[in-house]
DNA sequence: TACAATTAAATTGTATACAAATTAATCAAG
DNA sequence: CTTGATTAATTTGTATACAATTTAATTGTA
């Protein structure tokens, strides 16, 4: 009537250094983006809009995959220190057009090398980092399934 | 004079998968564990009281990553629960001592199928968890070393 | 055209996370 | 033996995260 409690052990979870790289890369990131007063989250929305000119809530939310009541402090914690605006659509005011500022561009600039010293930080080689990115994805997409 | 923003695309950015990854797992994990009344990092601590019978906070946060000021509120929590005690060293009352309870170790008993159910979502073959295995230890050394 | 259903943000409540400062106990050099 | 340094845990402050609820605007339909 023994039971078999090896799938409880840290080791066999795979989930665990998941969480732990995701915290740890997280937290190497918020080292270098201290000094621009970015913090890691804030430093993945920026990235958004350095790409992106113009969303909303929604659709930022989306493809962070962050809620509302995640990004509504965030954004206007953006807002003022000046890096994006955010404004009522005229058509629909449910929803918020959010954009880069002038001075949310020039930031861009001043987070270029970030990456770099966090990829020599992290240290893998190309195969294995191909392997990561698509394994990542293929579970983000396994997870995101109902069921 | 033009630069290259490449780097800074949301798509050759490694980190942000292995973030999107973490935080959907840990949800699905929230998702099972919500009816036991336990929160993902709450898990993760009792894993390690039913491996570990005692400890102290420094230990425990070493194993866990986790600092000191996330454990003890946590901690408290778990020991409302009726699931582990909070006792001072008696030679050393600087260091807490925690441990399971009985209560604690049952909870062992309702947990075990937590684990096949969320590797059932995050459905990855055996080579590929091999694999990925690997690479987040090799990764997590790295990024803890000084530099 | 009223009005129920839907939609987008924001709010509320709870639980991490982590840096920095604080507190209390122990250690160690003189 | 005393006191400065060290150590372990706690506290404080800030910033995510997310579920659930609320608010306000729009849409669809009888």
């Amino acid at each position: 009537m023994n039971k078999n409690y090896e799938s409880l052990k840290l080791k066999n979870q795979l989930c665990f250094p998941i969480y732990l790289c995701s915290k740890e890369i997280t937290r190497k990131y918020g080292k270098y983006l201290n000094e621009l007063d970015l913090t890691y989250t804030q430093y993945i929305v920026m990235l958004y809009f350095w790409e992106n000119n113009s969303c909303n809530v929604k659709t930022l939310g989306n493809t962070l995959l962050l809620d509302s009541s995640t990004l509504t402090p965030l954004l206007k914690k953006l807002e003022n220190k000046g890096y994006i605006k955010r404004e009522r659509n005229e058509n629909d005011e449910r929803n918020l057009v959010l954009s880069l500022t002038e001075k949310g561009n020039e930031l861009k600039d001043k987070v270029l090398d970030i990456p770099m010293k966090v990829g020599k930080c992290v240290d893998i080689n190309k195969e294995e980092a191909e392997f990561l990115y698509k394994i990542m994805y293929k579970i983000l997409v396994n997870v995101r399934k109902e069921n």
